[in-house]
DNA sequence: CGTCGATTTCGATGGCTGTCTATACGGAGA
DNA sequence: TCTCCGTATAGACAGCCATCGAAATCGACG
């Protein structure tokens, strides 16, 4: 599943309505954050200092088994928002800014008018 | 359904893991975007010049009953996404910009380092 | 007060999703 | 090579969601 390239050229903003086609892609993007769960792990990943978790310390903060984690690490790696890397026996998960820094541009209004 | 408080005070964005009643929330509305349909509709009442849509508006520009845009816009009305007012026969709908501003916030990532 | 047009609500249905258990894979070390 | 540990995949199941048609509601207007 391609990482959703339609993000690429993202028009400003909500300043002119979305085609279907790249509503579709964003929404990809906007259902993956639409979780509690990939919300949280996301949070962790943004939030660690060297940029890099283990998926062990993301299982460990959650109640969830570890396929549950895996599912839903690779759901947030299919529409890019993270990128993942092994390294011995342990895979590291990493953000990708340029992902969210376009959603955040989508949603930015300027302003009230 | 409240229109979710728990935006109302978003620390700043993803500096620090969200403890799980705000990915709730927040994850609440992200799920609200993630369906192509919604994300077109609020992006036609978002790039409407008056700020007001009418439903009998966003009815044609899609091949969906008007049942079903009629829910979908329940679903972006009860996460705060907007507002809607009658008048007359007609019920006008209005994006709520603090809302999408918060979501902007949350997502905005001050520089890869 | 009755009708009409616009919109919402209701009930049903098919498909998608989050979760689990069990299993497979992949690297490290003995 | 064999085994252990960390992670990913496969398959199954329950619950949720998008969609629809039909019916109810709500204003306006005679």
């Amino acid at each position: 599943m391609e990482p959703l390239d339609l993000l690429e050229c993202s028009p400003p903003l909500m300043r002119e309505p979305l085609d279907a086609e790249r509503a579709a892609g964003v929404a990809r993007v906007f259902k993956a954050l639409g979780d509690p769960v990939r919300l949280r792990i996301l949070s962790i990943v943004a939030s660690r200092a060297g940029g890099e978790v283990c998926v062990c310390d993301i299982t460990g903060a959650f109640e969830l088994s570890q396929p549950t984690i895996s599912h839903h690490l690779k759901v947030l790696k299919d529409v890019g928002l993270v990128t993942s890397e092994r390294r011995a026996s342990w895979v590291y998960y990493r953000l990708v800014p340029e992902t969210l820094g376009e959603l955040s541009a989508l949603l930015d209004v300027p302003a009230p008018v």
